[in-house]
DNA sequence: GTCTATGTTTGCGG
DNA sequence: TCCGCAAACATAGA
């Protein structure tokens, strides 16, 4: 389920694959939830002749950004999927939202758990700013982030899957960053010393930028997997230190992966590199 | 068949 | 402010 690499990789990819440029001529909905804020109805006679204009990535959302005027915002939480097709491909089930693209593709959106959201607006405002720090950005100085954990006493794994906080963590990525800073999930947000701010500022782009160059993490077999647009899995799962790991050697020190619960969430560790 | 876990986010109560 | 819990759903795996 998508985070930031995962994110990127889609809009990476409908880039390359020359949507920009595209108008969305027609328009159906399929499960109406999935249409957030307004009716599915208005949905379609709003998109219908938008003329695609740049494709971004602002946390873990896309942002379509219309030639006229108005945004189209993806968010995929849990399984959403985006893909390529042609007009004859039959729709599979959970194929929710299907737009258009001329008469020889379309983009759609699968969902099998339905969580996804589409926000057509005029202005994406309340909405993106809403979320805090792109990671990947020059902004993303060791110094902001000493400020925001400063800032709040909050266990340090919670925070940093905090979108207001930090854009475009999730799980995995959080998980792998605190084993290649060395730091326990559990600790209080502002006990960590300049060292160990400082390796959690280099790690956090670290296992982004790995993760996006391996064009994101497929984990299982599963329905709700990571695909890209052309339904290609990443393959970065082969590059996880912790994630999933639970019982396989520390890659660093050889002691077993823990599994524990942090803030209801599954978080791996090594007891052995991360002490509390 | 049954039970549990799941990569996300939001809203509620304490 | 912060934390825990439940809910929005469907599926895989034990």
């Amino acid at each position: 389920m998508p985070e930031l690499p995962e994110v990127q990789t889609l809009v990476n990819d409908l880039n390359a694959a020359g949507v920009v440029g595209e108008t969305i001529t027609t328009a159906r909905v399929f499960w109406p939830k999935t249409v957030a804020e307004i009716s599915p109805q208005t949905f379609c006679r709003r998109i219908r002749g938008k003329t695609i204009n740049a494709i971004r990535r602002r946390g873990k959302f896309l942002v379509f950004d219309f030639l006229d005027s108005g945004h189209l915002l993806i968010h995929l939480r849990m399984s959403g999927r985006l893909r390529l097709a042609s007009p004859e491909s039959k729709r599979s089930k959970h194929e929710h939202i299907i737009l258009g693209l001329g008469n020889s593709r379309q983009l759609r959106f699968h969902d099998t758990r339905k969580f996804g959201r589409l926000f057509l607006v005029d202005d994406s405002q309340h909405i993106l700013e809403k979320l805090g720090i792109e990671p990947l950005e020059s902004s993303f100085k060791a110094g902001v982030l000493a400020d925001v954990l400063a800032a709040r006493k909050r266990q340090l794994k919670p925070l940093l899957l905090d979108q207001a906080v930090i854009a475009g963590l999730g799980n995995i990525y959080v998980d792998e960053a605190l084993w290649e800073a060395k730091i326990h999930p559990l600790r209080v947000s502002n006990t960590l010393s300049n060292a160990e701010v400082n390796a959690l500022h280099r790690a956090i782009p670290r296992v982004l930028l790995r993760g996006l160059k391996n064009m994101g993490t497929s984990l299982g077999s599963g329905k709700a997997n990571f695909y890209s647009v052309a339904r290609r899995k990443g393959r970065n799962q082969d590059q996880l230190n912790v994630f999933r790991r639970t019982g396989s050697p520390c890659p660093r020190c050889q002691a077993p992966i823990e599994r524990i619960i942090v803030g209801q969430r599954s978080t791996h560790i090594c007891k052995n590199c991360q002490k509390l």
